[in-house]
DNA sequence: CAAAAGCCTGATCAAGTGGTCAGGAATTAT
DNA sequence: ATAATTCCTGACCACTTGATCAGGCTTTTG
């Protein structure tokens, strides 16, 4: 998905912001910053991406971090800009693989590649999926712009290549879009509405083995559905 | 999915709460009454479905129905009866159709029945759909009971038949709980991230053509998926 | 008609909201 | 050591939150 420009940097720290000497940044990057941003940041992500942005207060935030909450404004100057931050991070992790497919690629070794990917980052990153789908649901007040720019471009160059590959027979012809959005979709579900399939499923949690199930799964109906085989899995 | 028991009823009047005169009912279901019940729970489910339950303020309902904040209290006691008062309806709506299915039944016929089913839900109730992933994302904290019970029992015996049409090498043999999942998600997708779907091709919003569009997309790669046909159009 | 029941709402409450700020503590630079 | 900078936070602000309630209004009942 290659984002150059990010949504909205991270914040400058306040003083900088206020008070800018030219010339030398005036906040370092130390070790304590550093680490003190991310404490926050991912206690962020999990207050957001349960109750989303209107729903979680800046308390709730802070007594995640163990922090007065007074602290989490010195660092990021508003709400909002703590919440844009993080989808710096999750923008980024979203698609930035497969960005590489090419026209001569193999149809099978790139959807099921995609498959794989997609369900293990709703394995390894539910927070950032969950905090994505809210978002959306809402509306992508803050995210509308990525949407229509480069969201946009890059599910339009994807589609060519698919659409590449039907001119060529070297797969059923169905609608690029579409795929690209069923692939999301039901690799996403898996992030999303873990609540639900767990409960369903009778688990605690989701674990390695589970995980190989669903890719297998989903490689199987929707390669097949696109007239592919599935390749052989890679290791 | 024959819900009897709603997950909350539909809150008595306050009156009635506080001071029940036994034999006869206190409140009559007259026609004002259920008119303005209706405005305010019609207006409370575009809020919850945009905010979630934490992220929505009674004063946004109150003003989305053009009624005093009081009003709202009056007919529902507390913000969490009329936030339950709303997934009565969805419950019932959400996969009532499909109870039916037997054995005996095509497999394709069903699926494909189902597909275009959920897909027509998204598209005539994309709030109903929001919320409920709104409240499943948030880890359903008010309708945990009912996945655990009703909907499990569900889904298990939709399981049960689809596996039975496998052993009868009706169709390949796909994992059923995730075949249902699917379904569930690339549907819901539809009308969960309308926004993301709708920016990305470039619409204003759906139209019955796309819709159209989509149910067959998606009974295509999924039934084939399964190895079956799909079936021509009803119609 | 009058009484009763149901309907409605402005005013009010304690608690919580995002955000500010003064000033102290800790660290770094000189 | 001293000065400068950065880091931190308790106290505070105006505003909103869910909820209550007294009292007036309207409709139904007898």
């Amino acid at each position: 998905m290659s984002t150059k420009g990010s949504v909205k940097g991270l914040p400058k720290a306040k003083a900088e912001v206020i008070a800018p000497k030219r010339g030398r940044p005036a906040r370092k990057e130390t070790a304590t910053n550093k680490e003190q941003q991310q404490k926050i940041l991912d206690a962020a992500e999990k207050e957001f991406a349960k109750y989303g942005f209107n729903g979680t207060s800046i308390q709730q935030i802070a007594d995640r971090a163990e922090l007065p909450k007074a602290n989490i404004h010195y660092y990021f100057a508003s709400k909002e800009k703590l919440y844009l931050a993080l989808f710096d991070n999750i923008i980024h992790l979203w698609n930035d693989h497969l960005d590489e497919v090419r026209v001569d690629d193999d149809p099978a070794e790139v959807l099921a590649r995609f498959i794989r990917k997609k369900v293990e980052l709703s394995y390894s990153h539910p927070l950032s999926s969950k905090l994505f789908a809210m978002e959306i649901i809402q509306g992508a007040p803050h995210i509308r712009k990525y949407i229509k720019s480069e969201m946009r471009t890059w599910v339009r160059n994807k589609a060519a290549v698919i659409e590449e590959w039907i001119r060529k027979k070297r797969m059923k012809a169905v609608d690029p879009v579409h795929l690209i959005f069923l692939i999301w979709s039901s690799t996403q579900h898996y992030a999303d509405f873990d609540t639900q399939v767990l409960t369903i499923m009778n688990r605690a949690e989701y674990e390695r083995e589970m995980i190989d199930e669903i890719s297998d799964f989903l490689c199987e109906i929707i390669l097949t559905g696109c007239g592919l085989k599935v390749p052989a899995k890679p290791r």
